[in-house]
DNA sequence: CCATATCTCTGACTTTGGTCAGATGATGCG
DNA sequence: CGCATCATCTGACCAAAGTCAGAGATATGG
């Protein structure tokens, strides 16, 4: 990484904090204060609990509290308790807080835009691209790929996987696919590997150790964080995994219209070999050499 | 403008205020408080007056007394009379106060690192090229383009002018241009149009009428705000001014070697005309038909 | 030299944003 | 039931950031 680029990055930021940084002052012209318009955005129109707002937000408890208490002197929200546990509190946007909300998100709107209006229309186009790309990288590169114990949010991910897979091959069907048992999930059989961005699932995949051969499935991306080398690397960290599992073989399987896939295997160092299972919708087989342990 | 384009500049502002905006918060980390350590950054290592600094930062005077007193305190600055003028105070970094601000520059390095850090090399290319091309058109967006009366930075533009002009055609020789009288930049002979980014300027252009025709000469862009449509702004602030000094056409000369220049005349409605002066560096002269100043 | 304007400094004050320790009330386990 | 635990609430406290009115020093025009 050199000097110029990360010259460039401050440069970046120093245009961007003194020409859209407005856009988070806007609430300032409005009479809440800026912590108290964020959260009331962050309460969104389905409502939301106390905990998950401390969470997202990174409030301290005392502070959500007196700022809830000020939304609701202000006739913006409501709160009660929580359905599934009467410890929590829920808070939800009053029709009031439902206008307010509407309001800040039109003055947002309003800024967004007189970035956008100086520019001539080919300009303009350019600088949304450019966003867009850097918005995508940025995220990228807050994408975390760790090994988890399953659970609901992994699931969600297959069933994404196979939903894709479904659109995807006319044959597919994912009621008959060889299901992976839980146990296989965990050592010392095999392990589970999530990546996740802000906490929210963009991407799994699985490795299942048996006899010293490491079978790796379920890899899968969310369509928004693809080409940003997660794949690339929760394939690393499975095969990291299996090694630690006392692999010396990682194997698996794709189906032929997961063409990004069979690129990744590829440049990874897999070669295709032939069937090593008779998985119904697999057509073709990589297999790759792991390290050993010790090395 | 459409809602997509809205939604991706906001977007857009959200992932950077989260990724990038901790580069402001790493002041935090060190023992100076953030308004305190911009201040100390804005003194620059060459110094600066107070009535400056104030106008730059836009800061109440008291409030900024007080922030030089803490920087003082600390022994990061020292200030006193400004020479010219001892009513204004100057404010100057001592060693540590140079050693301090080295210290930021580092960290706000080591931040802008760490966003680039997690991305493989061909992605981190990506990003860095997306921010440049958005500090531009941001930057672009908020050029102005004002007539101005003549100075010396109009007088500076000219002379970049004509330095690049030297640099693409090895004829030219400043010493032996017409000259532009100094009475022709006001009105009711001309005017002199400026294009400045936050105050600096960027490009400037001149137009002077004689007997109901306006010569357009001097039109010159900043090499590093190109392509953003300065010119072109330029262009018609010069033909709404020739027009309210009453003039009907509008004509002007340009060198060879400025193809971009030409290429702005002609999609402006120039058309090329036989030679109407002996300008000595002159290849290529245009005309346009201006509207009635009272249409 | 006077009146007026300009620039800086000072002290009093406010708002904002935030932390912390402990009280209160609901839940779940044995 | 008794107790530990959890989520929230409360009040006390704090620093940072900023505003304001006015005092004091210096310049400038007449």
């Amino acid at each position: 990484m050199d000097t110029d680029q990360i010259a460039t990055v401050r440069a970046f930021n120093r245009a961007v904090t003194r020409r859209i940084g407005a856009l988070d002052d806007c609430y300032l012209d409005r009479e809440l204060p800026l912590p108290a318009a964020r959260l009331l955005f962050e309460i969104g129109p389905r409502g939301a609990e106390l905990r998950e707002l401390r969470a997202r937000l990174g409030l301290d408890s005392g502070y959500l509290t007196r700022l809830l208490r000020r939304l609701r002197a202000a006739g913006l929200i409501r709160s009660g308790r929580a359905a599934r546990d009467r410890r929590v509190r829920r808070a939800e946007w009053t029709a009031a807080g439902r206008r307010e909300a509407r309001a800040l998100d039109r003055a947002s709107d309003t800024l967004a835009r007189g970035v956008l209006e100086p520019l001539p229309p080919a300009s303009r186009a350019r600088l949304v691209a450019a966003m867009a790309e850097v918005t995508r990288l940025l995220r990228a590169g807050a994408v975390t790929v760790a090994v988890e114990p399953p659970g609901p949010e992994a699931e969600a991910c297959v069933a994404a996987y196979f939903t894709e897979l479904a659109g995807r091959d006319a044959r597919f069907d994912a009621e008959r696919i060889r299901k992976l048992a839980l146990d296989r999930l965990h050592p010392p059989h095999g392990a589970l590997v999530m990546a996740r961005l802000d906490g929210a699932p963009v991407g799994c995949g699985a490795v299942s150790v048996t006899n010293g051969a490491a079978e790796i499935k379920r890899v899968w991306v969310h369509p928004d964080a693809r080409g940003l080398g997660v794949g690339r690397r929760m394939l690393a960290l499975l095969e990291a995994s299996a090694v630690a599992l006392g692999a010396g073989v990682a194997r698996l399987d794709t189906n032929r219209t997961l063409t990004e896939a069979r690129a990744l295997y590829l440049s990874a160092g897999y070669r295709e070999v032939p069937a090593f299972n008779d998985e119904m919708f697999a057509d073709h087989w990589f297999e790759k050499a792991l390290p050993t342990g010790a090395g």
